[in-house]
DNA sequence: AATTTGACGAAGC
DNA sequence: GGCTTCGCCAAAT
């Protein structure tokens, strides 16, 4: 497994319940700032496997981007279940429910740098 | 080996 | 807001 997948996987996991975030945030976070279709065929092939909080991956004009009609529904309804709010047109504030991963070790080294 | 395919995203009308 | 067009890139065909 590639740096990048197991980075995406790491962010994906540590999702906290009722926040949300993009394809293309995870993407930036695990280090492949055009990588968000990546970010997709992870979902897609590994949620079961690593057991990913995956419905809480949504696209970045906040919409649940999944297209089969069962799954879509049942994203909807865990997202609902965590207590994020969807309006009529299935679409979330993601400003609101954002989660801002950020890199500890990233974080140790520009503290460092400020040295 | 070449082409198509996405649970994407940004930009331009 | 809806709709194209383009850039992206690994997996599937």
């Amino acid at each position: 497994m590639n740096p990048f997948t197991k980075k995406s996987i790491e962010i994906i996991k540590s999702i906290p319940e009722g926040t949300i975030m993009t394809y293309g945030q995870i993407a930036r976070a695990a280090g492949s700032p055009r990588g968000a279709r990546q970010v997709v065929r992870i979902l897609h092939s590994m949620s079961h496997v690593y057991d990913l909080p995956w419905h809480r991956v949504i696209n970045a004009k906040g919409e649940i981007a999944i297209n089969d009609d069962e799954s879509h529904f049942v994203q909807v309804s865990l997202l609902k279940s965590e207590g994020i709010e969807i309006d009529e047109h299935d679409r979330i504030n993601v400003s609101r429910y954002r989660y801002e991963w950020h890199d500890t070790n990233k974080i140790e080294t520009d503290f460092m740098d400020l040295k």
